[in-house]
RNA sequence: GAGGAUGUAGCUCAGCAGGCAGAGCACAAGGUUGUGGCCCUUGGGGUCGCGGGUUCAAGUCCCGUCAUCCUCCCCA
């Protein structure tokens, strides 16, 4: 037997690409607090039948993506494959609604879903989102889509947003009704996936790349006619909003959403850089949502973006901090170095004492290969050197060293 | 779930008419007896993803399996 290896569709992240997480999820914190939203730390484990009644019994994720297990008391669980759902039921749970006002509230963390792994697509995956109950105001849609837009700009990633309403609950229904009864008509020239489609979501056969299906999907009936004036008039309201924010868009009447949750607004952050796995982001409105799974009725949107993905867009990042690295020339002068580096540590810089003894030579490779911007030789007396430029400054006590690190380095 | 490509040293890869496992980079020691990066010398490292088969002999051929990547699908 070979080596144990991580499960199929799980990964490490270590070094850059740990640096490349946190500066994502930091970045959104930043972002989701500027917007007053609040943490709420979600568990990774719920009962199944909340993602069948929420995400939709016949979506993918549902049917074949979950992990799910039954626990020692019997009970049917799931791990989370999305945060929406769980957010919702802690908002029921919580009776948040009894607090008054509405709600805001953002989340972080891992999420599953048992897929053929790919670039941008693993079985682990991790999530930003944030999602806003008890508020209908279209000002929420065009907040949130701000919000967006302002943290790819801070991570500085170039995206396309597609936008598109589905109307409300009851015209997507019949709308989608609608393409049942018409796609069903032309069932044996559909394609295998589409047949399938018919069923779970079809919606989905408009946007087949399939030939035969695209000429039969020519004649279907348009979504247009199925949405209320109502909610044309927010739409294009909405639009003319983010036209105001020099937001741009592209309203695709394609875009679907493959969760049943959505009504009017949905909308995807996308990117062509990544690969086939381009939604960079996404989200829209639910407004039935908290009342389908038995809260009071309240309108609700949210959205999550892919840490992953917007990982794989971010430029090189480096640490900041400048690193002192501290080196002590005698096997004896070892404490004296170890109580001047935790000095600079209190003071707020980073240190690294070189932890091997050996020839200096080695010693220096070891800072070298930490990167130190700064070496510090302890012996009787301190030498102060800069890395980069070679230049060396010495000093009678440590405290004069110190004094000179805060004051003119620190900044650097 | 369907199709395709790939898997050899820490990394990038070569080796395939089956015949002792290689290069570059990286790593370690030294050249420079208290100073890293460049250069030179020397050195340590591999059950060739894993399991089976064919063969006198398999990294190389065959089968299986696992993993990664790509497309479909789906989605963040």
């Amino acid at each position: 037997m070979g080596n144990i290896q991580k499960v199929r569709g799980f990964q490490d992240i270590y070094g850059e690409n740990a640096r490349r997480y946190r500066l994502v999820v930091d970045t959104a914190r930043e972002i989701f607090k500027l917007y007053n939203f609040k943490e709420i730390i979600l568990p990774y484990l719920e009962d199944i039948s909340l993602f069948k009644r929420s995400v939709g019994e016949e979506t993918d994720i549902v049917q074949k993506e979950m992990y799910t297990f039954t626990d020692r008391g019997g009970r049917q669980i799931a791990l989370r494959p999305e945060g929406t759902a769980s957010c919702v039921r802690a908002y029921i749970e919580e009776k948040l609604y009894g607090e008054g006002g509405y709600h805001k509230l953002f989340y972080e963390g891992a999420m599953f879903r048992y897929e053929r792994p790919q670039a941008g697509r693993y079985r682990q995956f991790h999530q930003v989102g944030a999602e806003v109950f008890g508020v209908s105001s279209v000002y929420a849609d065009a907040e949130m889509i701000l919000m967006i837009n302002n943290l790819l700009k801070s991570l500085n990633i170039q995206t396309r947003l597609e936008i598109n309403t589905l109307g409300t609950f009851e015209s997507r229904r019949n709308y989608s009704e609608a393409l049942k009864v018409y796609f069903s008509q032309f069932r044996d020239s559909l394609c295998e996936t589409c047949r399938g489609r018919l069923e779970r979501n079809p919606l989905r056969i408009i946007d087949c790349k399939v030939e035969s299906c695209r000429e039969i999907a020519k004649g279907s009936p348009v979504i247009t006619d199925y949405i209320s004036e109502e909610s044309k008039e927010r739409f294009e309201k909405l639009l003319n909003l983010l036209d105001r924010f020099g937001i741009n868009y592209r309203v695709n009447p394609g875009l679907v959403r493959g969760l049943d949750y959505y009504t009017d607004t949905v909308f995807e952050f996308i990117t062509d850089r990544i690969g086939a796995q381009g939604t960079v982001a996404a989200g829209g409105r639910y407004d039935r949502l908290v009342q389908q799974l038995g809260g009071p009725p309240t309108p609700a949107l949210g959205f999550a973006a892919g840490v992953e993905r917007l990982m794989l867009l971010l430029d090189s990042v480096q640490e900041k901090e400048k690193l002192f690295s501290v080196i002590s020339l005698t096997e004896d002068q070892f404490p004296k170095a170890l109580e001047f580096i935790e000095t600079l540590r209190k003071n707020g810089i980073k240190g690294e004492l070189v932890l091997r003894s050996g020839s200096l030579k080695s010693m220096m490779k070891v800072a070298d290969k930490f990167k130190a911007d700064f070496v510090i030789f302890v012996s009787d007396r301190c030498e102060l050197k800069d890395m980069k430029s070679g230049e060396q400054i010495t000093f009678l006590s440590d405290g004069d060293l110190i004094d000179y690190i805060i004051r003119e380095l620190k900044t650097v």
